[in-house]
Parts: C-alpha cells; sequence; structure tokens
DNA sequence: CATTATGTATTACAGTTGTAATCCAAATGA
DNA sequence: TCATTTGGATTACAACTGTAATACATAATG
C-alpha cells in the first residue's frame, strides 16, 4: 500500500489550495494563501519546495513558470494522519476516540440523525 | 480556561505511564517504559526533564530521588491534541471528521450498537 | 577513607519545521 | 544594450524533537 509522506502544519495549508484547484502556479498559490495567511511569497516558495522534495506534489514547465499539482489525494493524507493521531492518542483504537467524542462534542438534532442514519447503513449491509 | 503545553509524541508515551499511575520515581517510569518501548534510561530522563520543565508533570524529593506526577490530566490534553488536530486537517469540523471516520472504519455489531445508544440520549437529554 | 555505583544536571547533535532572505539567470523595459 | 524586475535555487537560522552521552555529586561499599 502507497504511503504517503508527512506533511507539516504550514505545508498543509499549501496542500489544501491545492487540493482545492490545481495545477497553479506558483503566484496563484501565493495570492491563494494571501487571503487565509500573513505568510510571505518566499515561505510559501520554500513549503512549494518541500513539498515537491518529498513527492507531495510535481509541478510542470511552462517557460520560466512552475505550475503545481498534488501527487497525493487530501482523501489518502486526512487517513495517513488521522490513523498516526488515533495512534498517538488512543493507542490506535477508533471507538474510544468516537465515545470520547461524541461525549465532548456538540451536535445539533440534524447532525445526530444524519449520523444514526449512517450507523443504520453501516449495520445493514454488513 | 487553561492551556496545557503541547506534548511531542516521545513525551506522550511518558505521560502515559503516569497518568496510568503516579506518582512514580524516575526509575519506576523507567521500567514501565521498558516495557513498551526500545529507549535508553537517559532518553527518559531527558523526556521526563523536559515535561518538567513544560510543566506538564512535577515532583517531590525524596533523599535524592524524584517520584513524578502529572500536572495535566489524560482528558485534557487529548481534547486539546484533538482540536489541533481537528482543526489541521478537517478546519475544526468536528462532523465532517466523523463522517469521514464512519465511512472508513470497521466496526462491529456491537460497536454500533452502542454508538447509537449514545446519539440516542444524546438527543434525550436535550 | 578510597572507590564505585547511582541519581540528577548539563551538554550534544542531527533532522525537522517555521519563517524567511540572498543569490542568480532570464525576461522586460528604457 | 544596460538596468531592472521577476521567478526560481540556494542558503539561513533558531526552536523543537528524538535520542542519547558525559559530568558531577552523593550514597553505598570495601
Amino acid at each position: 500500500m502507497k504511503t504517503v509522506p508527512h506533511i507539516t502544519d504550514a505545508e498543509w495549508e499549501v496542500m489544501k489550495v491545492l487540493w482545492n484547484e490545481s495545477p497553479r502556479t506558483a503566484n496563484e498559490v501565493i495570492d491563494a494563501m494571501q487571503e487565509r495567511t500573513e505568510w510571505k511569497p518566499k515561505t510559501i516558495r520554500t513549503l512549494l519546495n518541500r513539498l515537491a522534495q518529498k513527492q507531495a506534489i510535481s509541478f510542470t514547465q511552462e517557460n520560466r513558470v512552475y505550475a503545481y499539482f498534488p501527487l497525493v489525494s487530501e482523501g489518502e493524507c486526512v487517513k495517513s494522519e488521522t490513523q498516526s493521531f488515533l495512534k498517538r492518542i488512543y493507542g490506535g483504537a477508533f471507538k474510544p476516540m468516537l465515545v470520547n467524542f461524541l461525549k465532548e462534542e456538540q451536535l445539533s438534532e440534524e447532525d445526530i440523525k444524519e449520523l444514526r442514519d449512517m450507523l443504520e447503513s453501516k449495520n445493514k449491509n454488513k
């Protein structure tokens, strides 16, 4: 099974931009980031470089300009990060986490209904 | 509201031991850790020091021996780590994560029942 | 009392991360 | 053609992490 590289907090913000739409040139990424963060353009270029190095993204070159695109999907990354989080905090067990979450979190009535329906259907098709 | 210090992966393992039972002397912690990791005693002492510095734990001194105990509860830490995880990965929203988890994870029939019951009772008392 | 063992304090050291600045070559404008 | 701007490549640098080793002081032992 494919292993996704570890993506840091700051890098994750850049990935979000590319997951949202790609390919994007460095400058397009920078513009998009300026809307959400205070980071300097150079900082964002550094992050793009690091992501490319660890093969989370790649790029095509058009004249002097690079256009970046993800090599790993958001789903893959979410799953992988979630798993290491689970392992760290809950010893890898999923249900204790869910239980804890349900205890702690605010959920609207509709949320609850939706979740219940999901559980139902999960129950059915097994 | 109280902010808990950030506890790293390695430190987290030490915290688990102290959450499990405390106070414990450095050597007792080391012994407990040897059962779960390959870490050298010196490494574990470093972690104990760092945790004490960041006031995640403290100690009493008996002759030359320190007995450590947590200053922050497991619940607090779990909550705090969970929140930064949520923020990072899911933009802070709880439900999308739940939905994703339910889609991805294996749950036994009993698990599902238990979760459904939890949802029920959550629904009731609101 | 001298030596050794033991617990703690201090120091080490490379890899990762956040956060850029500087350097360089090509394109663009005067 | 020469100066300037621009995009990318290289370099910077401190804090944090993982993973210890070394130094030091005191207690135990011969």
